[in-house]
DNA sequence: TTGAGTGTTGTCGA
DNA sequence: ATCGACAACACTCA
């Protein structure tokens, strides 16, 4: 399900729902998910107390006494959190236990997310082995190397913006809309787009992350956050879904293509093609 | 009914 | 180095 608005959105709520519970026991169904043994987490963060949940570009930091675990949600990830009664579903796959009676369950019906044991001070090495950028703001990510990357290489844009390592945080969604904005055309190299039109992309990227996280971010098929809520932001989409319906900016129908291998929504006149 | 498509990431082989 | 194909899995829609 999510992007960075989409996870920080569920830190959020997660933050309110279950900083500062101990963990009484847990209940890991589908151990395949867990990357670093299912036996040794359940084990670890027993009698440990959740301390903060932080983000790091899409992945979950939740950070106890002793350890972390990192969780990713993939394509559908979501935490709900119980009081007492836990409804019967077969996506319920990793339970927590907190000794005040109530459990965090997340669930995913695709089995694409993950979580990893560790301890805090692996984390940098951790998201530097997995050459993660840095976060979308103007503090963390500057325009010059963002630039500069872009310049000298030939690796086509779209692809290029959502492996991560430029910068955090875009996914399909919003790796469209960013280069709508910028009038891009999403299927050309990095090294010929305008140093104006990636100052323009830059900015953008920051502004559309930031915007989306204040609205709750998208909600398009699954998505609410950790309290069940949905978010906002779909309704400020321009290109994502919009195939068919006329480019709020000039008109022209908004139309689909597939690039390296992910459906890609664009206007044909406002990000031309620059490539031969 | 079957196949294509879905908000992600990692691996493998050319 | 880079790129495409494919994998993990379940569900929806045409």
């Amino acid at each position: 399900m999510p992007e960075l608005p989409e996870v920080e959105n569920v830190r959020r709520g997660l933050t309110n729902l279950v900083k500062g519970k101990k963990i009484s026991s847990i209940e890991a169904r589908y151990p395949r998910m867990i990357l670093t043994g299912a036996e040794e987490f359940e084990k670890a963060l027993k009698n440990q107390t959740i301390n903060s949940v932080e983000r790091r570009g899409k992945y979950l930091i939740f950070k106890l006494d002793e350890d972390v675990f990192v969780s990713h949600l993939r394509m559908e990830g979501k935490y709900n959190l119980y009081q007492d009664e836990i409804p019967e579903n077969k996506h319920y796959h990793i339970f927590f236990n907190f000794e005040d009676g109530s459990t965090l369950v997340y669930q995913d019906v695709r089995k694409f997310g993950t979580m990893e044991l560790m301890k805090e001070s692996e984390l940098e090495d951790y998201f530097s082995r997995k050459k993660i950028g840095p976060e979308p703001t103007f503090e963390d990510f500057d325009s010059k190397g963002f630039y500069k990357s872009l310049h000298k290489s030939k690796k086509i844009i779209k692809p290029y913006l959502l492996d991560q390592s430029l910068v955090a945080g875009l996914g399909n969604i919003y790796v469209d809309e960013v280069l709508w904005r910028a009038k891009i055309y999403p299927a050309d190299p990095a090294n010929i787009i305008p140093k104006a039109n990636i100052e323009k992309l830059h900015d953008a990227i920051i502004g559309v992350l930031q915007q989306s996280v204040e609205l709750g971010g998208s909600s398009i098929r699954t998505y609410k956050n950790a309290l069940g809520e949905e978010g906002k932001f779909q309704n400020h989409l321009k290109v994502y879904g919009k195939q068919g319906t006329p480019c709020p900016r000039c008109g022209t129908t908004i139309e689909k293509m597939k690039v390296s291998g992910r459906g890609t929504h664009f206007c044909p006149n406002c990000q031309p093609k620059r490539a031969k």
